[in-house]
DNA sequence: CCGAAATCGGAGTTGACTCTCAAAATCTAG
DNA sequence: CTAGATTTTGAGAGTCAACTCCGATTTCGG
């Protein structure tokens, strides 16, 4: 009796077993079905009901993976945000603050995402008002992030105006020569286009207090 | 007979009539009891019939003057875009890119606005992932035009990629300030808070660059 | 084979947005 | 000022899709 004592607890489910296998693959499925409908239609002129048709699921499935519609394509992108600042925080004193922010963003993001998922998931991104929404909201949480690293790395307050400002540059920066890259057909090295961004912005810096 | 021969035509509407004034009162009406609504109970909890209920009319009058429940808030933000280019691009060429954005976004924006409504508006904004998307279309406009000005102001081709950049880091920073003055309670001038922001960057440039 | 968990299927709710038609309100001419 | 044309509004029904709920059924694990 009372089960619960001896069966798996909700924090520890077995990860190997057949039916946490099948979950995960009816996921994927349910994810895989979303973005091919999102990028063939659009985000708006995709339903639930289309998804979970692709996806051989009922629609009432769907919800039981995903909380809401915007969820499929926006699962959890904080996860990268620690390691990010770690690195931010772990990097020599003698960069600056924009190399710091740079160097960070090579190796926690550039080097770390599948270019082709993202690709197609940035698109998308862009296709909708909400999802465009949600996704600057997670880029403040990184600007968040990236500016408290930055004043815990120097030792100063997290509400620095420098630190703050830095991130937010830094940010857009890179967030501007990720979409060039993309906008441009994705020709060449993503990382090479986000050196290159970096660098212009710095060859501005010159140029404005010169 | 033939009556559209003898009335106004639909492109030049007497603007003085009892007709048109009450129009303009009527869009007040709603306008106002919208963001009312909006800054009391968010916006996503605000329904049309809401809005129609305290503005006094029938909530299908709502649509006959603004084409969707996003639109009162984002009314014709594009319309001060032509005179903020006019006025990037007749700086003197002795302003550097930044100075001449800088200068250009006091005269044409920050001089130009209501800052209550201003502010509002902004709130509202950010309490929706909707209106923030719509919002960062916006911005990306601005940007866009911004880009523009700045190449045409030294010759050079639309595309440049330092203007783009240019334009981006300044619009960026820019935004920050505002956020940053109205998060902190919109103490003081914003014309100085927007300075001050510009302010950082330039000692954060130099820091870069040393 | 038995109990737990996941799924299905379908009905139900909500709110944005559309459409229509008849009832005001307003304009212009005489 | 009045009559007739026109525009604007009100009221209500109707669509569509996200999201919720629930009872019945299937699938899985021991």
């Amino acid at each position: 009796m009372i089960p619960s004592e001896r069966m798996f607890h909700k924090g520890a489910p077995p990860t190997g077993g057949h039916r946490a296998r099948k979950k995960e693959r009816t996921r994927h499925a349910i994810e895989d079905a979303a973005i091919e409908l999102f990028s063939e239609r659009g985000y708006d002129a995709t339903t639930i009901d289309d998804i979970a048709e692709r996806a051989q699921i009922a629609p009432s499935t769907f919800f039981r993976y995903f909380p809401s519609k915007a969820d499929v394509i926006l699962g959890d992108q904080n996860e990268r945000l620690p390691a990010l600042q770690r690195a931010i925080i772990d990097r020599p004193a003698s960069d600056s603050a924009i190399d710091a922010l740079r160097a960070a963003l090579q190796e926690q993001w550039v080097a770390a995402i599948d270019p082709d998922r993202t690709v197609r998931i940035t698109q998308v991104i862009a296709s909708s008002p909400v999802l465009s929404g949600h996704a600057s909201a997670v880029g403040h949480g990184w600007q968040i992030a990236a500016s408290q690293a930055l004043a815990r790395r120097k030792g100063l307050d997290d509400a620095d105006q420098k630190c703050w400002m830095a991130a937010t540059v830094a940010l857009s920066t890179f967030g501007e020569a990720v979409k060039t890259w993309i906008d441009d057909g994705c020709e060449g090295d993503l990382a090479a286009a986000v050196d290159r961004g970096f660098d212009t912005l710095l060859a501005l810096c010159v140029e404005w207090t010169s």
